[in-house]
DNA sequence: TATGAATGAGCGTTCATTCAT
DNA sequence: AATGAATGAACGCTCATTCAT
């Protein structure tokens, strides 16, 4: 699915990545994603439309690849459980080991850099995960609250500690990624009964 | 605590909030802000010392009032639980009510918009929070992780969850929100120890 | 002749005089030039119509202040040369004693900010020097060249030593204007015949 | 030694020059000078760095040329009077062809335009000049002072008649610069002795 | 008189994009 | 395919000047 590219469009993409890390999409100017790139300014044009196409497009390969990964040995016959932990530590792991990637997805989700149509793709990629977490709510092991509520209370939260890790603020290792795990898991589960009052004596 | 601003600033204020939230920081002209709050592009000048002074000060104003809000009614002699969710629907109240100023914060804490001085004061504001946060653990009634986890699964999921709201894809009235609290608050406190065990036979 | 001087128009003036020497005309803005004067921008405009007719009107009242002083002692019943000697002395004097308003002066007299018309007036002030030359070249005591010539070796000079003067690269005491002096007397004053060769054996 | 100017360079260059003189530095906005040459505005940046850089480097550029001129058929082995007459009948030829860059050097030397680095490399160009005077002091044919004494009496009178030349007050034709120039040898040579008075009776 | 907030044209500079080479 | 000079609109910001107070 994810399309081969060509060395020009991987250093546009790898210096385009970097500087909108680092400095926004506006002050990331194509002069200077060309000279990162070590190619011509005009020569982008020769792979990308404009400015919006490249970011777009390069939101869509990034997670393409982050999808890729996320449901590498997810298998629909697990049970809910198994492939929940399973796609919950693929994203991990991919955040970690690709933290200017997500943190790249992580502006563009909240900021209006990206075409609605291209964002609305970029959703589509995690459909599977949805699917998953429906096939949960049928089979009543996940609570039954909008899928939203789950995907804020168990994914979403790795973009803000991926980005505290990246500022030194804490130290994302495995032991404190399976604490993080528990939370999320705990989180989007059932309560059994004897769970339900939080003020027991 | 919060200043009290003049007409003018308040114009300005409003404008900037509107178009960055809807263009981002670049795409919002100091002409475009100008005209949409109805004064001279010159005139911001007279209250700002530039763009980027203008961003950090709407920043820390907003958080500011925010925090306001965030603590009324909180009390330190409160028991952590009582403290806990007093400030937590504090927070979730007041970016239902103010979505705009909520999605404002969001971008400044993901982009590279703000002066790394302001952060810093911005986060300064939270103090009280994470001051109960340690207490709570303390106490033995927290998790033992390091806050940014708590803050994580249960406060930052509120960001995604009025951008959902604003985008029409849940619709966070008082019952969600209740449902959103009881996560919340499991994600932060002690499991009780018939609860360490998640994959019970 | 001099006009009096309210206070304010005073601090006006001498704030220009500094602000324009140290940065130019367009750099010294009217703002800048108020709160050195310690008053307010408009009210700069109560005194003065424009920027420009304040220059103007600083160029002629310190040019007026030169030709008050540059005629002192002065007497049209004086030898050519005791009387281009008294001028010439005030003259250096008042530059070297006034170094700023001297600097102002070889601004203005080489850059296009003052009004053509205010030029003309202040050259109409050092009249009294040009007849004394003229005087001079009927007695057959000064050289039959035009006035200009005799004003580019004698007195302009002096503009420039000012400069020197005031960037520490010389220092124009008493002695090295009189040095200045005998040069500048000989460049005017007639030859006698046998200094017309200059390269007697 | 003077760099090759490619087409346009030239003509931001001549437009600069032109508008400066007429202008100023700061009434010729970049805007101006690219329509008087004749290309668009940000054009000028592919060729230099900012309206500074540009203006400095003129400077540079015309003292060059001017210097190059001026030491023209000029000779360490000369003596000293024939050294100095070449190199002043060069610089006075010089400014007559090239009124426009001798009144735009005159503008430099007075005005904060030019870059202090700028300068003092503009002064560096003059040097053979210097060190002529310096071994004519030694020879004992020019006078013992300071040699921006000499330079002040000799050389920068030129930039005024020159200015009085453009305006039509004079005309300095070869008859007057040839008065000219003796007055400015008999400025810097030393005097023989029966000149020492001024007043013999 | 005196103020200083307000204006909006104009500044130096940057930018995405084009196109002759 | 690849270049980078060239464009001119748009940027953040400053300015001389005005005028309600």
């Amino acid at each position: 699915m994810t399309k081969i590219l060509k060395d020009k469009e991987k250093a546009v993409f790898k210096a385009t990545l970097d500087l909108i890390n680092n400095s926004g999409f506006h002050a990331s100017s194509m002069a200077k994603i060309a000279q990162r790139a070590g190619i011509a300014s005009g020569t982008i044009y020769i792979y990308f439309e404009s400015k919006q196409d490249l970011v777009n497009k390069l939101y869509l390969h990034i997670k393409e690849k982050m999808a890729t990964n996320a449901f590498k040995g997810f298998d629909e016959k697990q049970s809910v459980e198994e492939g929940f932990r399973t796609i919950w530590y693929n994203i991990a792991n991919y955040k970690r080991k690709h933290i200017k990637e997500a943190m790249f997805l992580s502006i563009c989700d909240i900021t209006p850099m990206i075409d609605k149509n291209s964002k609305q793709k970029g959703l589509e990629i995690l459909q599977p995960l949805a699917n998953l977490c429906l096939r949960g709510q049928r089979e009543k092991v996940l609570k039954q609250v909008p899928l939203q509520l789950l995907y804020a209370f168990a994914i979403n939260p790795l973009s803000y500690l991926i980005s505290e890790h990246q500022d030194k603020n804490i130290k994302l290792n495995k032991e404190l990624l399976d604490h993080c795990y528990r939370i999320a898991w705990d989180s989007v589960r059932k309560e059994t009964n004897n769970e339900t009052t939080t003020e027991t004596i």
